[in-house]
DNA sequence: TCGATACCCAAGCAAGTGCTTGGTAGGCTA
DNA sequence: TAGCCTACCAAGCACTTGCTTGGGTATCGA
């Protein structure tokens, strides 16, 4: 039964990997099978299908990502904290998930077009939610300026948080901590003299 | 002759579109055929390859491009109106050719492992070239901030310009020229009040 | 009028794709 | 020790992929 669980991962884990890196499609299941030291047949004796395994790779990530936003907006930090621990979590996001936050950035809007992974989109909308709350929370509370087109900053930082994925690597010259930190200081302070 | 060049140009735009939309790989010849009313195979009347479509389309995006920033680089404006300069020239580009930018930013990573495609590795050391100039001469001229870390802002910048090509669609309710107000005044001032 | 050229179709090939099938080997449990 | 389980292999099927081959037709300058 762990023995089940733990092959399962394995295979999940080989698999995001490519996903990862060379994109789904682009990822045959005899790359999956070859990496895994497996015939590519055998994938079929743990997963229905090749989409079953991105599927169960980018819904369970999703599901401890926004459990930690959840905490954050229910949490009673003032709006400038929440703003930042919201940054801070995405950046360990993506330290600690890096495979899933990258196949979502990149394969989100083609999954997307399709029945099953219609969470995507709800999820996106989720996130949209999240930091347009904490960004009106923090204009109107007067830790942020007024003229602010919260629409557009959000779009701002979600993009700019996320594409690290891009270069960040885990155990780098740089910790996901004192990335978070430099991209908090020219987010809220900017980069004039 | 013109004639060819223009159908040549517009099946390439067909190309380009489909390329930035579902990505390179997942498009295949029949699709692009489609798209233009054509058969697969007359494609090959006009093109050598798929492989050479794209390098076609990203190539000659890059020459106009780099030309663009060269001009920056040789003017005699100040640092700080250099790199204003630098981030609208690349709001324009998102604006004038959203399918060729959206179609490096995704398919860069996985081209540049082919040597056919080898000046996309170069193109963006240049790039960097370009935007660590720009920072530096800002930082030693005072218009910067002393204590940044220009390598990480550099990469900042280059994802948040890049990465609206995203989000951003041209006639919408905002121009480009606003969307780069917009973004060189959080990135300048930050956003705190 | 005639050839050159641009443009396209119909048919198909070789390689690669996701997935299925029938089977084996070893271990756990009643 | 019978029955069932996990984990895998070997072979191959139906289909898709990029690309090729051998034509055809429309246009235009000489």
């Amino acid at each position: 039964m762990t023995a089940t669980q733990t092959r399962r991962d394995e295979l999940l884990q080989i698999a995001a990997e490519l996903f990862a890196t060379k994109g789904f499609k682009n990822t045959t299941v005899r790359d999956i099978a070859d990496a895994a030291g497996i015939l590519s047949g055998s994938l079929y004796h743990h997963f229905d299908s090749k989409e079953s395994m991105i599927d169960e790779i980018l819904s369970s990530f999703q599901e401890e990502l926004f459990g930690a936003y959840a905490g954050i907006l229910a949490g009673s930090d003032d709006p400038r904290a929440k703003l930042e621990a919201a940054v801070r979590v995405s950046f360990e996001a993506i330290d600690h998930h890096r495979n899933e936050v990258a196949i979502f950035q990149n394969e989100a809007d083609y999954l997307g077009t399709f029945d099953r992974f219609s969470y995507l989109e709800e999820r996106n909308q989720q996130s949209r939610d999240v930091w347009l709350t904490l960004l009106r929370e923090g204009v109107s509370s007067g830790a942020l300026r007024k003229d602010l087109d919260v629409e557009l900053v959000y779009r701002f930082i979600r993009d700019t948080v996320w594409v690290a994925v891009r270069w960040y690597r885990p155990g780098g010259k740089l910790s996901h901590h004192d990335v978070a930190d430099q991209y908090l200081t020219i987010l809220l302070d900017g980069i004039t003299a």
